[in-house]
DNA sequence: GATGAATGAGCGTTCATTCAT
DNA sequence: GATGAATGAACGCTCATTCAT
């Protein structure tokens, strides 16, 4: 209760209280999550507004939901990391993971990102967590490539600009300047990959 | 007028208008515009709600008078370019002023980078005018280097990541997760100036 | 939902929903719709300003709520034409049902007449409605005693003339000049039927 | 003081007051009293609002002063009645002059008819005034006619029907109903002369 | 458990009025 | 006297939250 999620016991419970969070994210897709009443949710997914607090504390209860969705979505299609012989390779897979990832379930993306950035507090230990696991699975892609001493010192990085780069091209495209919105996306991956295979072997 | 923002004639005005554009800076070190009521930024100002209007249109007005005011301090503190002779200067530089230019006013650009995406009819055309000129500084600054054909293959993609990658760093930084905070600014600098002097050489 | 006023299905909410309109025809009694807020309106049905607003859309949605609700009385007490065999029989009843028309309700009327003066779009379709029935009950009442040429010709004046002449009397008389206070209602019905009558005969 | 506007003393002053009372019988030509704002008679008349202040005592002030520009209105062009010889006559002449007075000066009838049932207590006491030297003016047009006995009892009547049968026609033929658009005011003039030379002669 | 009517604090905005300049 | 910047009460309206049914 402490994230303001009321736990389901019954089978009907659940499935509301799915109902529900597909109800925010059908509207995510439409506007912004401060945009959207508790009421609209409410409607959205055929149940009463008092249904939905039954289910969760407050509005800001969603925000903890939508990044367990994410992390629920993750592993319904998890990555599958093919054999990689190269550096190269394993860096061409990262920069690919990292750009599916974020076009599927773009709108989920845009209301976590800003989100947390209007209300870090709200979710602060998931999304730590999450960035967590994205930095550790960098360092097991790099492992077999690399020395010890170099992938400590660069993982943080590499991690943090595969995370990074792709947001303002991906989430925000439209509110992205005229040249922005003309770079091509796999254009742009290649052009990372190639940047981080040479910051390693620098 | 067109813009919402209503002419100060008297000097009393106008130090009013400096009280109240004053008082919303404040406010933004602590919360989103969109949590900022036109009724607390009047009192912070310690002017009537009445005094607030009769300066901007509406709450809206205030999103192009930040932007204005972020010109503003970028010319008071003009980015001198100091000649470059080596393509690796130009880049060092390019990343360098990015990092400064982010670093000063990091609450104002956090207002502004958050509304624009919240709201991006609001000041769409001065923040694409400001996103062109920056893509020209690019060019500029590239052109002694590199073939045409090189520049204007990659001069967008470089503006692109010169102006993305350090927003997390350095306008979200308490957001980020444990071991994006421990990633050091300059380190980072010095890893992206490597990623792009290689791009330009590969 | 088109005129702004919402469909109540709760009992508790039409009581509500009637309580509040009550409130308003209260208010009205004391000052002009224009002149009392929402809040008051709240204030005097007992409830939540909220709860007005679940009912009609806005504020002005009251006004074609006003309307309905003269309908509505005007069904409650039908005027009953009892046979007449003579054209100024016919008069005779026409003046009496306007002037008692207007009596009953008398700030129902004042509210409306004022507000379709002030506001003509808010209600143009309803009033234009309830004119035009008003115009073919005075067609109907001459029918049997006049040509379809005098009809035709003298109706809407006739018509004119019995829902205008006591407005200024019935609704208005405290405004009026102290002799017009003293004029007579019921001496005015006589003298304006002999009027109509004999423009009839002429 | 006590109708709320203040002597002005100087000439200069004069000239201010009546620019003032100027611009807000343009504006009453677009819109309703109560949304006229007193900056905006202010701007129309080229004064401060301080000064509009300096004038009236506050905006119902004005009130008053539009009634006494009437009145004004109304010796400029003096109603000038020739010599009659008939009853007939003389009944013709008060309707025509009924319907011409309102016709000149039709916004401020409207502006000054509105706000009376409004507020009637703003001008009560010049309102009350006006009416009665219109009864008076009846009642000499009748004198030579008809009997003492008849005058005293029909003339505050006719008075009444010639001053408000108009109304509806001319101040508020647009929000009128569409049949009533189409009657003719000559149409109508006559219609009521006939009427009133019926009653009279009854 | 589910419902949705009810709540009321809070918002953005207006404008008659005041008063320092 | 004239100015217009400043005031702040009041307005219409929204919506997260509660709770009687």
């Amino acid at each position: 209760m402490t994230n303001g999620i009321k736990p389901a016991q019954q089978k009907r419970s659940l499935e509301k209280q799915k109902k529900i969070i597909i109800a925010l994210e059908t509207l995510l897709k439409e506007k912004d999550f401060s945009q959207i009443s508790v009421a609209a949710i409410a409607d959205k997914a055929g149940v009463a507004v008092g249904t939905v607090y039954r289910r969760f504390a407050n509005k800001d209860a969603f925000l903890p939901i939508l990044l367990e969705r994410m992390k629920e979505k993750a592993k319904e299609q998890p990555v599958e990391l093919s054999e990689v012989s190269t550096l190269e390779d394993a860096i061409t897979q990262l920069v690919s993971i990292a750009l599916m990832q974020l076009k599927e379930d773009r709108n989920l993306f845009r209301a976590i990102y800003l989100n947390v950035r209007l209300n870090p507090h709200l979710i602060a230990d998931d999304w730590e967590e999450m960035e967590k696991q994205a930095l550790s699975q960098v360092e097991n892609l790099l492992r077999p490539f690399i020395t010890e001493d170099k992938r400590v010192r660069l993982a943080p990085f590499i991690a943090y600009v595969a995370g990074t780069v792709f947001i303002e091209k991906i989430l925000f495209n439209e509110t992205a300047p005229y040249w922005v919105q003309k770079l091509d996306e796999n254009d742009m991956a290649t052009h990372i990959k190639t940047m981080l295979v040479a910051l390693l072997h620098s």
